[in-house]
DNA sequence: CGTCGAATTGATGACCCTCAAAGTTAGTGG
DNA sequence: CCACTAACTTTGAGGGTCATCAATTCGACG
């Protein structure tokens, strides 16, 4: 079998400052999950309260430690959130793109972020102070209630997270996380469903709480296997319905 | 050395029915930490909406795959939140005491639960229908502020869970949820900080994502360096900074 | 006192982490 | 356009932790 050089297929689409101007942050305002609520008026008037801010690809956004009082909207791009261990290894809790909120939300929560923010890609962040976004759900009980459902949902799936870790092998937690990507990130490309994120063995070890030797194992395995096809810092799926199988995925 | 037998100190209070009667339910419902700034007015109005039942220990409140309806409050008692793995491994998510909440919170959550939630002791419970509890949330939005709170702390801690299980060892693991306990259940007794409710080694083990077995040998190990004392169904922490060493604690 | 479930303890092996070295790929500058 | 470097990835060997299975002991309760 002749090995082939093998190019990335993930495009990289930058992300201007521009990108971020007045008419385009209503949009992505209007579209929030939480915002679909409120009338253009009240997001016009909301839109003032959000300063914007770029950030560039492996560009931190806040560390954990750090004084804990804003919140993030992702308007473009893809932010990591990161948590780490004292020994040094970083897990990576969440995969967050465009419209999905992250930061400080809780007013009793300690002063500090708990975990970083990094951004993957290069990205646009609209960012809006605790205490700016509390007067704002105080004034608009249907947007927290919107909010309390992200959160919860969160929450069970943070559950379903230990659940997985608990009660299954690294080549099946590997093969979950990557079905799970692919419905999240996923794009139809001539090499099958590609993941659009750079993502390196590493990024993938912290999902799955393991090590990128073993995880470079297991994704070797699937390759062979013909489930997925590889490359550095890229993966794309060509069999879904088999790799859902080895996931043994039930939810 | 001289094998005493030993004799469980837990003292099981039996939780009757009549411990619910009205005065208690509306002390009960004023102390919640999200009902704290509403009026013993609307804490009346709201009572009207919460039914009460009692449940013997080991008895199940609910079952993952239930339709999931209600949210409910413990009044007295301890309840586990667990959920169950494929392979027949159960995990334990949580174990709530007096005034915490659990059940069905979000309108957008699939309609049935996702976990199980067993009586740890014999227990009473308020509960309250989604949407009753919907309209609550909509018409005082302080509640429906606490009620995020609460959550997103909940969702810190189960992140705090995921980074604990992959970055450390059982031992640590073990270490760390019995000093957690303690915190949370520990109530002084002349065997040292006795955490009060029936807790097996399965319960252990679910709780730090082990085996019955392997958590025994750990506590085995415990009780040899005299951190803690211990019996069928029962422990007490008798050095509780030495453990938190072990645990190595940074939160 | 007898029974049953819980807890302990031991032996064995699977899984996967660690350490180490070699192979690949992207990006850089001549 | 090509060489070169640095980072990512792969692959191997070895060992440690821990799950599994099994047998025994212990404790609670009738």
């Amino acid at each position: 079998m002749a090995k082939r050089r093998k190019r990335s297929p993930v495009e990289l689409k930058p992300v201007e400052p521009h990108m971020c101007d007045i008419p385009l942050r209503l949009k992505i305002l209007q579209r929030l999950p939480f915002f679909t609520s409120l009338t253009a008026q009240e997001i016009t008037e909301i839109n003032t309260l959000f300063r914007e801010v770029g950030f560039e690809a492996q560009e931190s956004i806040y560390h954990a430690g750090d004084p804990a009082i804003r919140l993030y909207v992702v308007a473009a791009g893809i932010v990591k959130i990161m948590r780490h261990a004292l020994n040094g290894q970083e897990i990576l809790l969440d995969i967050l793109t465009s419209g999905e909120f992250f930061g400080s939300l809780s007013l009793t929560d300690d002063d500090t972020y708990s975990d970083t923010a990094i951004a993957q890609t290069a990205a646009c962040t609209l960012s809006i102070s605790k205490s700016d976004f509390r007067s704002i759900l105080a004034r608009y009980p249907t947007v927290a209630l919107a909010i309390l459902d992200i959160t919860s949902k969160r929450l069970h799936e943070a559950h379903e997270t230990i659940r997985q870790i608990s009660a299954h092998t690294v080549e099946e937690r590997t093969a979950h996380t990557l079905v799970k990507l692919a419905e999240k990130l996923g794009e139809p490309h001539d090499v099958g469903l590609l993941i659009q994120t750079p993502l390196s063995r590493e990024d993938l070890a912290g999902m799955v709480s393991s090590t990128p030797e073993s995880v470079s194992r297991i994704i070797s395995q699937f390759q062979k296997a013909d489930l997925i096809d590889t490359g550095r810092q890229w993966i794309a799926i060509t069999n879904l319905p088999r790799l859902r199988e080895v996931a043994n995925i039930s939810d």
